[in-house]
DNA sequence: CCGTATCCCAAATGATACTG
DNA sequence: CAGTATCATTTGGGATACGG
């Protein structure tokens, strides 16, 4: 991807399309990170616990995807039980600053609609 | 979808899942409303320029996904040769609002990254 | 010009079982 | 507990051509 040839305010821009976007259009992303937002540091666990309709796999998947991109890093600790926390970094946290209004308001939104 | 039990600032909220979340993570859903933001009323070719690796009928499910929702109008002009143009409603205005910080950090993050 | 209809393919996701 | 591996399946999405 990475297609950046303009400028959002200008009408005869190209398009906006970009890897972070491309990412963040995958399914389950922006919660996974507004949820790591949330909480700090969050184990695997956990975000299953949030995230009921996504599989193990995808998760798995969605993290390492997070990870590679730079937004959230992995710490494994070596207990018995194994344990895993997933915290963001800072520029994940830039990404979530932005994140979480929309997300809010998509929650806002659904239940005035549903109402 | 439409799986909302929780408050977001509650760390034992259940999930955040919801169905405009859900379109939004189709693709290009974010970069069509931002683009239609952008131009305010914007015709259906127009788009394709500004979005040219989507496909068409990928282009089309988008705008009738969005028109459904509620957060775009769909006017059409009984000319020759015909015109057709699309809007955001209130509700995606609002959307757009929550939108356009997001895809210019991330626009601006790329560019970081690159260089 | 603005799509829809069709067909087809690749990628994405889910379910499950199994391992360190 | 925290995944990975595997497999099946769906869905998304692209290309194209045609209709209003």
């Amino acid at each position: 991807m990475t297609q950046i040839d303009c400028d959002l305010d200008d009408p005869g821009c190209y398009c906006v399309l970009s890897d972070v976007m491309e990412l963040l259009g995958k399914k389950y992303v922006m919660d996974i990170v507004c949820v790591i937002a949330v909480h700090e540091r969050v184990r695997f666990g956990t975000l299953e616990d949030h995230l009921p309709d996504a599989s193990t796999s995808t998760l798995s998947t969605r993290l390492d995807e997070l990870e590679a991109a730079g937004f959230v890093t992995r710490e494994q600790y070596d207990e018995i039980p194994p344990r895993v926390e997933y915290e963001l970094t800072d520029r994940g946290a830039e990404l979530g600053e932005r994140l979480e209004p929309l997300v809010e308001w998509a929650i806002d939104d659904q239940q005035r609609q549903t109402s």
